[in-house]
RNA sequence: GCCCGGGUGGCGGAAUUGGUAGACGCGCUGGAUUCAAAAUCCAGUUCUUUCGGGAGUGCGGGUUCGAUUCCCGCCCCGGGUACCA
């Protein structure tokens, strides 16, 4: 009997369904371990093989841990909120709700074929009322919150209230956008609209006017990293700047706290080095300057506080508050106008662009603070009104920008660093003596910015300090398919709702569009009015009671729902709590977390600033949510392409196309085969080898019939991309082809010598368009899953990138066929032997023990599989069949080939089902040993030749062994060696 | 530009601390088996060669008895970022 995957892997799966065999619950007793893979948007396309790769992995590794004796925590679910359900709502007013269900069903059976050990119980859904019930507390939660700096952490807001009423905000140390001051007495005289204000400034989240990343396109705003290459990434739409009210999350409070905690998390050093790029800190100092003959001044910041006495002017962002007060009149008009024309330029136009200098003086002068020279003040568009204070100090000497701009607008550069010429380019080292600058002169930079800033602070007019490239996170989106807001205005103050009355569910709207008057879609739906008395919502008729109140029309984004979704599977079914105390103290973080690096400044970012904030709060046990990362990479798709070729009607050489030929060759395509377009690529002249071929063939197809006056050009040859599923090892299914297209139908082609079309090829991105998507079904259909599997963690390292190629399948499932026949003969009669393993046996086995083990606490599973394959041929060599050798076997494998591990647990005569509870062999080092050694000799390096010696010769005696030696002798071409390096169990090296 | 990865046969890749470069698999070549095919098994497969050998891990240099591995300079590919003061 042959190895039938297909019924042995329905049945296993049958039985761990039955048997609820990966269902996980708290067990004290063992140790937990929580292994985690980044939930998938459900799209409409379904799986191709690079989405599994990663939920193999984290399948592998979940299965191992157990096998050691851990309480495994491994979940799946979905981020079922999102864009596309939306759109395709919009197009055919098909609720997102149930296009979402349908691809779910679609993705469920997928996974499911794959035989992954999820905990199907604990799925969570991000669409799900009873999910998205917790988002909205975790939003109140942060609306009720505010960053305490002296606690280094959030509290609650009333605290915050109650230091209000005592003693105002002079002492509060708090992240907030409030820059005024005011006693408790003012604070009490406040009214309710002016207090709600002022606390709108230290909420965790909060609502304010903000210029936002509007996508016309898309109806909505997006976050920074929605946006790629400054087109939405979603659709590739323009994204244009406009200030709208929104609701943020002030995750600037955390910008320290998610800098430093990534010392502590085992993630890749690419996606760490992302974000601290994104979070940005940089270290300097801010700057008064005066602005002359007005009661104005411009603050700014640098890094570069010891380069004051080289400020030669200042430039201030466009946009900038004070460039309206302080243009003098006579640079009005072309203030407007270059205002005007900044303005205009696209963020798109602006990154294109970088090198050309623009600015505008504005006829005012600032005092320098220390010098006290008047120095010109200039707006330009390289100031960016987001970051700092939108204005900066310029230093043309020691910053290239301002020296371009200087240098442009003819400004004074003055040096400011000894033995550094700035003719050429600015000096950007960040080293170096300062020169020229009154009491800095002669100090180093790291000394002269601390000179700097003390001599700032103590005349008031600077202080140290650190910015953050970090924003606060907006929000909000002008979208159907999210969380509803648990909010209402009530005199335009927005109130939160109380937790009882959570969730507040997404009402019905008949059109997925904006209202005709701008407002999101929810603005369609008839019953979003808050009734604060009754507390439900209820409908517009009622909207002029004095109790009822309009509701939020935004929805929340992406990430509200995949910010904390690793906690809801701790404890999916509490309706009493986000997750239960004795849960998530239990489970503890994630350990291992498989996903891909492209959420590394959105999901990822997000979810760590969430759960420190549910730390800060002791509703989570842990700040950093994911100790451990593996990014899977991508798996490229690999296209195949035919060339057609395609006729020209000249006139040649006096001779005009038939009718009859010209007829024949609109009705048809000509494909030639690869290796014959190389030909005629390299032949000396291609144009006439390609003539030459289209012509033979031709007049061979149709006899009798003239083609002259018909020419083919190899620059015409056109590269057409066709269905993998009908090319086999770069050989087209020419049939199939001919019948995948009707133009194709009756095509003819030139074919290699054999008989056969060969097709091209190149690696791209899997996609659609590109016909070279991979479905895994149809794999697990062909080769069964546990092959899927192996090949796919057998293609290369997990974090690599690299080409999907359907051929070397093969080989897994080989070696599958043949670790059956190491269990059964060829009449499917169970061969294995009791008894006592031979040493040779024994040796194999335990070496790939230790090479498995080694490379699982190294997460690297491609050479696991090479192990087992050569473990698996080598036993075969031995005619091994023992029990306990195949046994150690069997569970090694089991995590990687769990069905095929199961049927052959069995048939060593083990209870069905109890694999995934096996222990996992630990590796003997006593059958390893060795009593000789098989030394490789090189001479100056290159190895030569090899010999056997036992392990117990000494150094010198191996010297003496080796060099006594025939071989030897030939090498060394009667000379006398100058050195012989003899390292023991592992070379020897002979110089001569 | 800056910051990370990476570059090894026809292909995917291996070589864990500086110690046999090319494990394992694919593909290819030849053979066995077969009426034939599939499957299976065996042998070969980095290049080159006058069959002694010579060269070889992107390129050029260096350290070392010995470098895919460490150091310096450069080229190419992939990812991130983009006037961040």
């Amino acid at each position: 009997m042959e190895y039938d995957f297909n019924a042995i892997e329905k049945k296993w799966r049958k039985y761990w369904r039955e048997n609820n065999t990966y269902e996980t619950k708290i067990d004290a007793t063992k140790p937990k371990y929580y292994g985690l893979t980044m939930f998938p948007y459900p799209s409409g396309a379904g799986l191709h093989v690079g989405h599994p790769l990663g939920y193999i992995a984290s399948d592998i590794y979940a299965r191992y841990k157990r096998l050691k004796g851990f309480n495994v925590l491994h979940p799946m679910g979905y981020d079922s909120f999102g864009l596309p359900a939306e759109q395709y709502a919009i197009q055919t007013g098909q609720h997102p709700a149930v296009t979402t269900e349908e691809n779910l069903k679609r993705y469920r059976s997928q996974l499911d074929k794959i035989g992954f050990s999820f905990d199907w119980s604990r799925e969570v859904r991000t669409s799900d009322p009873q999910y998205y019930k917790w988002t909205q507390w975790i939003f109140k939660q942060l609306f009720a919150a505010y960053y305490c700096k002296d606690a280094d952490k959030a509290m609650p807001i009333e605290n915050l209230i109650s230091v209000f009423e005592k003693e105002g905000n002079a002492k509060v140390n708090a992240v907030t956008a409030c820059e005024t001051e005011f006693s408790a007495e003012e604070w009490n005289g406040f009214d309710t609209e002016k207090q709600a204000a002022v606390l709108m400034e230290y909420r965790l989240t909060y609502l304010a006017d903000s210029w936002v990343n509007w996508c016309p396109a898309l109806g909505t705003v997006l976050a920074n990293d929605e946006i790629v290459n400054g087109v939405s990434e979603r659709g590739g739409h323009p994204v244009e700047q406009k200030l709208m009210r929104q609701w943020s999350m002030r995750i600037t409070a955390y910008a320290e706290r998610l800098l430093k905690g990534l010392d502590k998390l085992d993630w890749s050093d690419a996606v760490k080095d992302i974000q601290r790029n994104w979070i940005g800190k940089s270290v300097g100092a801010s700057v008064n300057f005066d602005v002359a003959d007005h009661d104005e001044i411009i603050s700014v910041f640098t890094t570069r506080p010891d380069t004051i006495y080289g400020v030669s002017f200042m430039v201030l962002a466009p946009e900038h508050e004070l460039v309206a007060k302080i243009t003098t009149v006579e640079y009005k008009e072309d203030i407007k106008s270059y205002k005007q024309k900044a303005g205009l330029k696209s963020e798109r136009d602006r990154m294109a662009d970088t090198k050309t200098i623009s600015g505008q003086f504005t006829g005012a002068y600032a005092v320098h603070p220390l010098s006290g020279e008047k120095i010109q003040i200039w707006i330009g568009d390289y100031v960016l009104a987001s970051y700092g204070t939108g204005a900066v100090m310029a230093v043309p000497c020691g910053d290239q920008r301002d020296w371009d701009f200087a240098k442009h607008f003819d400004i004074p550069i003055k040096n400011i660093f000894a033995d550094v010429s700035i003719e050429e380019e600015a000096y950007t080292e960040k080293k170096g003596t300062i020169a020229n600058s009154e009491f800095l002169n002669g100090l180093e930079v790291g000394e002269a910015i601390q000179k700097a800033i003390a001599v700032l602070e103590e005349k008031k007019i600077g202080k140290a300090k650190t910015n953050y490239r970090l924003r606060d996170a907006v929000f909000s989106r002008q979208r159907y398919w999210g969380e509803p807001f648990p909010v209402y205005y009530d005199n335009g103050i927005p109130k939160t709702i109380e937790d009882q009355y959570l969730p507040i569910e997404l009402p019905e709207v008949d059109k997925y569009l904006p209202t005709p008057d701008g407002k999101p879609p929810l603005g369609n739906a008839d019953n979003w009015f808050w009734d604060a008395k009754n507390n439900e919502l209820v409908g517009k008729d009622k909207a002029e009671e004095e109790h009822v109140h309009p509701m939020e029309l935004n929805t929340m984004p992406g990430w509200a729902g995949s910010s904390w979704y690793f906690l809801r599977y701790m404890d999916p079914h509490n309706d009493k709590a986000f997750v239960a105390k004795d849960k998530v103290d239990y489970w503890s973080n994630v350990d291992l977390y498989i996903g891909g690096a492209e959420h590394a400044t959105g999901h990822l970012l997000y979810a760590r600033f969430w759960s420190m904030f549910l730390h800060d709060l002791d509703f989570i046990p842990f700040e950093e949510p994911f100790k451990k990362m593996i990014n899977q990479g991508m798996i490229l798709g690999r296209s195949s392409f035919v060339y057609r070729v395609n006729p020209m009607y000249t006139i040649l050489g006096g001779s005009i196309p038939t009718d009859e030929a010209k007829s024949i060759l609109n009705a048809k395509s000509i494909f030639i085969s690869l290796d014959q377009l190389d030909t005629v690529r390299k032949s000396e002249s291609p144009e006439w080898k390609l003539n030459e071929l289209v012509g033979n063939h031709l007049s061979d197809a149709h006899p009798g019939i003239s083609f002259d006056g018909i020419s083919y050009d190899l620059s015409k040859t056109t590269q057409i991309h066709v269905d993998i599923n009908i090319v086999d090892n770069d050989k087209l299914d020419v049939e199939a082809f001919k019948a995948s297209r009707e133009e194709y139908a009756n095509a003819e082609f030139i074919l290699e010598d054999d008989g056969t079309y060969i097709c091209g090829n190149e690696v791209e991105k899997m996609s659609k368009s590109k016909f070279n998507v991979q479905n895994p079904d149809d794999l697990v259909e062909k080769y069964g899953a546990d092959t899927l599997r192996m090949y796919e963690m057998f293609l290369g390292p997990i974090e690599q990138a690299k080409p999907w190629d359907i051929k070397g399948i093969n080989g897994v499932n080989n070696f599958l066929r043949k670790l059956w026949r190491l269990f059964h003969d060829q009449e499917g009669n169970v061969v294995v032997s009791d008894g006592k393993a031979d040493a040779q046996a024994l040796k194999t086995m335990h070496k790939t023990i230790k090479k498995a083990q080694d490379d699982m606490d190294r997460y690297v599973f491609n050479t696991t599989v090479s192990a087992m394959m050569i473990c698996v041929n080598e036993l075969t060599e031995q005619k091994c069949h023992n029990k306990t050798v195949l046994q150690d076997l069997a569970v090694l494998l089991a995590p990687y080939a769990p069905h095929i591990a199961e049927e052959l647990w069995v048939v060593l005569g083990n209870e069905a089902g109890t694999i995934s509870d096996a222990k996992y062999p630990i590796c003997n080092e006593e059958y390893l040993v060795e009593d000789a050694f098989e030394y490789p000799v090189s001479f100056n390096g290159k190895m030569r030749f090899k010999v056997e010696l036992p392990n117990n010769l000494s150094k010198d005696e191996i010297e003496k062994e080796i060099l006594a030696m025939e071989k030897s002798q030939h090498y060394l071409e009667g000379k006398v060696p100058k050195k012989v390096i003899v390292v023991p169990g592992r070379i020897v090296n002979i110089v001569v």
